[in-house]
RNA sequence: GCUUCCAUAGUUCAACGGAUAGAACGUGGGUUUCCUAAACCUAAAAUCUGGGUUCGAUUCCCAGUGGAAGUACCA
């Protein structure tokens, strides 16, 4: 049991004992004792006054006496106002660690057979262009929802929905067609998902360039003219044909998603994203219809004169939504039903998470009402993990104006940007050539990953690249390099010394600190499993990192005389390694040994 | 217009309703005969405005201001 859950315990004992009062230990909560006070943990009594009907400080040292008295791993107390600061003895302190070392997984709960299984969808790419920064956050914070999902016990299986089929496909398979000149990866050299974005952008100029002309010739407005382009049209068509299932738009299709493909998984690859099972909308888009179809039959749907398939949502204070176009066609909504659809026949699922951005807030809302209306119990409890966009210094990423930040040259600048800071004579001393281009990989995508992952999900964040690349302060390199530079005292060290026996010593002020927040983990991943939030995480390991430097600055540890001390210092930063490892995993991050 | 989200040092981020609002970057000043100085120490610097709820509000509620997103045949 952890200590501010025996304290939380011991206190509600004390209150009822002292005052008949009965209050739960799970709303007690002690929290670190700030720095300028003395003690480790405190209780606020304020909640008990009603019961004590003493003042403040009066009532604190009532529950302070007892404690000592009553609770084993209480050494003294100090009162100031309504709070209760508390000593623990430091030779828990030290028991707490040997606990921890000797868990396999610290902080990690197990799966079992009757764990929660929860589906994770994240990453959800178009296959008519290349993945930019937005999808970058998605991806890095689904994967990592993953894995805080699992540490917390739960069954996960990753998802991912490929938007393979639609206009925005056809627009670049058009643009191959009149232009391309018979163009492949192979021919160019280029990325399969870099090619069809070429083709895409491609269409776009023409389109715009189109209008333009006929804006200008019949001297009507460019709303107007898109009207008559015959470039939409032409992609109009290919769709059209695509849905009828035309053999030689399909092949075409075929060929072209397979280059994309190719491309998706290089970047996933390098990312470090996986994902155990993939869904494509072109099979997932027609159930939906029928799904909703079903639905119109059962009557909580309704037809308008023109054929299209709405739902009436005012009486949920929402608008009434479009589900079938007139034309019979499905939209995204559409698909997104055909898909739950899938997905629970797949697999028995407790619990469905999309990893969408928050510019979809309103389509989930309305998503988890549709799929109550047209019976998945499930419907109402999905969760839609909203996150907030990405902005550059220069304002909003736009296709059009050139300013996307795309994927896969991101991850080569950040690796490049390491190249060039590890030149500085002394980095990477260590490090034998061989492993050099893995531990610059390590850090260059350390560095993007914590930098997104730090950020509260729901909220707009900033990407800097040139703060991102910065490697002091709050990054993952000073992180990876806290943990490098345990690894190389470790190497160092005896073997004799971690057989040492530590249970008598005694830890000092710091060294308490350490291990304080070393047992503060398991709370914390339980806590960023509630709260749906990497950053949590994110900003635990960076506090933990920072605390384990000062320490380090502090004292010697293999110099240090006494073997008993040494032996001490050197677990304890085996311990602090070990967590910051196992932090860093739950947001995908990898640790150098060396740096 | 309507709906939702956001608002904290110069900048980027923290703070279950708890003590004097923490960090990081940047700025100023320092530390290396010592296990990795990509480190450490130190100084200056902030809760959008007005009400309410209570022992106590950055946090919860209401109003306003500012910013972002969505708003029905795009995904």
């Amino acid at each position: 049991m952890s200590i501010d859950k025996i304290i939380a315990e011991s206190t509600a004992q004390a209150v009822l004992a002292l005052y008949g009062l009965e209050v739960s230990a799970d709303s007690i909560v002690p929290q670190t004792t700030k720095k300028e006070f003395e003690g480790n943990l405190t209780v606020v009594v304020f909640p008990f006054l009603k019961a004590s009907h003493k003042r403040p400080e009066e009532t604190a040292q009532e529950i302070g006496d007892y404690l000592v008295a009553n609770c084993e791993a209480v050494e003294k107390y100090n009162v100031i106002k309504g709070f209760l600061n508390i000593t623990i003895k430091p030779s828990f302190w030290t028991s707490v660690l040997l606990h921890m070392t000797q868990e396999e997984n610290y902080g990690i709960k197990p799966v079992t057979d009757d764990s929660k299984l929860v589906m994770v969808e994240y990453s959800s790419p178009n296959t008519n262009k290349p993945l930019h920064l937005g999808h970058v956050r998605n991806n890095l914070l689904g994967y990592s929802l993953a894995k805080i999902l699992e540490a917390n016990g739960n069954k996960v299986v990753k998802t991912n929905i490929v938007n393979d089929r639609g206009i925005h496909i056809c627009k670049s398979m058009l643009a191959w067609l009149k232009w391309g000149e018979g163009a492949t990866p192979e021919s160019t050299g280029k990325k399969g998902d870099h090619l069809i974005g070429d083709y895409y952008v491609l269409f776009d100029k023409h389109y715009k360039a189109e209008v333009k002309q006929i804006a200008a010739e019949q001297g009507i407005s460019e709303e107007e003219a898109e009207k008559q382009s015959t470039l939409m049209q032409e992609a109009r068509e290919m769709l059209k044909k695509w849905e009828a299932g035309d053999p030689e738009v399909r092949a075409l299709w075929r060929k072209m998603n397979e280059w994309v493909y190719a491309g998706f998984d290089e970047t996933y690859k390098r990312m470090g994203v996986s994902f155990d099972k993939i869904y494509y909308e072109s099979e997932t888009y027609l159930e939906g219809k029928e799904k909703v179809l079903e639905g119109l039959e059962k009557g909580v749907f309704y037809r308008k004169e023109d054929g299209s398939v709405w739902a009436d949502l005012t009486p949920d204070g929402l608008d009434h939504k479009l589900l079938l176009r007139s034309d019979g066609t499905s939209v995204y909504m559409t698909q997104d039903i055909g898909t739950a659809k899938l997905r629970y026949q797949d697999y028995p699922i407790d619990q469905m998470i999309y990893v969408v951005g928050n510019e979809q807030n309103y389509h989930f809302q309305v998503l988890a009402l549709l799929l109550d209306k047209v019976g998945f119990k499930w419907g109402k409890d999905l969760i839609h993990f909203s996150y907030g966009m990405v902005e550059l210094p220069n304002g909003k990423m736009k296709s059009r104006e050139g300013t996307v930040v795309d994927a896969d040259e991101l991850m080569d600048e950040m690796i490049d940007t390491a190249r060039a800071m590890s030149n500085e004579p002394g980095r990477l001393a260590g490090v034998p050539d061989e492993e050099k281009e893995d531990v610059l990989r390590m850090i260059g995508l350390g560095a993007l990953k914590y930098f997104i992952l730090k950020v509260d999900p729901r909220k707009n964040m900033l990407f800097n690249p040139q703060e991102s690349i910065d490697f002091n302060g709050n990054t993952g390199p000073f992180i990876q390099y806290t943990y490098a530079r345990i690894q190389s005292v470790l190497r160092k060290s005896d073997a004799a010394d971690m057989q040492t026996d530590i249970a008598a010593y005694e830890p000092n002020e710091k060294e308490v600190e350490l291990l304080q927040r070393l047992a503060d983990f398991a709370g914390v991943v339980t806590e960023a499993g509630k709260s749906y939030s990497p950053a949590i995480i994110a900003n635990y390991v960076f506090e933990l990192a920072k605390a384990y430097n000062q320490f380090y600055h502090d004292c010697s540890i293999l110099k240090e005389e006494n073997a008993v001390t040494r032996a001490f210092r050197l677990q304890l930063s085996q311990m602090v390694a070990k967590v910051l490892k196992s932090g860093f995993a739950l947001l995908g991050i990898e640790m150098p040994s060396r740096m």
